[in-house]
DNA sequence: ATGGTGGCCATGCCA
């Protein structure tokens, strides 16, 4: 079963390319970020097409969440329980008796903004839900484009990608280390140990053609997954494609 | 030090 998580950057544009993307990798579940579109427009019967059944939760211009599976989702959960947000980026299902938690994290702007502290609170809120997750159910991915960078090899230049700064901060990464302590592992690093392979790069500069990104999209494999979890990757193809989304897909392999 | 590209939507905001 192979599960991939990837922020399209507006689903309304990049539909032909996700498209291309089901046809070719042929995942079997997709968490999909950044759809940028009200529940009445999610294309689900085009996607149906493709053998894929959707549940979603969007709003216009901004966020939104997805999560695309070949058999339905079950016990389906919009947004973080207990948690009042606006924003849509979050959403749950159980797959082939798989846990899946599909996230959009907050970005969090700069360092010491409100939306950083909003992001710091959201994650907390986060921790809490899967904590309690993990108790109903042991087999669990947690998945989504995190806005967090866990170490200096997931950058393309650890000096700018600073403690201090956004995406890479002491309290970002405290938060992603502490999820991961409930029993979450990053299956990319069960498989891959080199620097300089990046999920995300900046439309501007010319990021992609000189491979300055970061790694922050990311597939959590719980202790009971870790075993399953056989190989993990990212497909940076779908950022070669014209108009492509800024993030490419990561994904997890379970045996 | 600043802005750069892109999406949404018509202007700045967000990333």
């Amino acid at each position: 079963m192979k599960i991939a998580s990837w922020n399209v950057n507006s689903l309304n544009v990049r539909l032909p390319h996700l498209e291309q993307w089901l046809t070719t990798f042929a995942p079997d579940v997709v968490g999909i970020q950044e759809t940028k579109m009200e529940d009445h427009k999610f294309p689900d019967a085009v996607l149906a097409g493709l053998g894929y059944r959707s549940v979603f939760a969007g709003q216009k211009t901004y966020n939104g969440v997805a999560l695309l599976s070949r058999e339905p989702a079950q016990d389906v959960q919009i947004g973080i329980p207990g948690f009042e947000d606006e924003q849509k980026r979050a959403i749950a299902g159980t797959v082939n008796g798989v846990r899946i938690i599909n996230l959009y994290v907050v970005n969090g702007q700069d360092v010491g903004t409100d939306k950083y502290e909003y992001k710091l609170r959201w994650l907390e809120a986060v921790h809490a839900w899967v904590a309690d997750e993990l108790k109903k159910y042991p087999e669990l991915i947690v998945m989504g484009d995190f806005n967090i960078a866990p170490e200096g090899r997931d950058t393309h230049d650890p000096l700018v990608w600073n403690e201090n700064h956004i995406l890479t901060s002491t309290a970002e990464r405290g938060a992603l280390h502490k999820l991961q302590q409930l029993g979450l592992h990053d299956a990319f690093r069960l498989h891959n140990d080199e620097d300089g392979v990046f999920s995300w790069w900046d439309y501007r500069a010319a990021g992609f053609r000189r491979n300055l990104g970061l790694r922050i999209d990311l597939t959590l494999v719980s202790d009971a997954l870790k075993a399953r979890a056989v190989a993990a990757g990212i497909d940076r193809e779908p950022r070669t494609w014209d108009r492509p989304s800024d993030h490419a897909p990561a994904w997890v392999q379970l045996g």
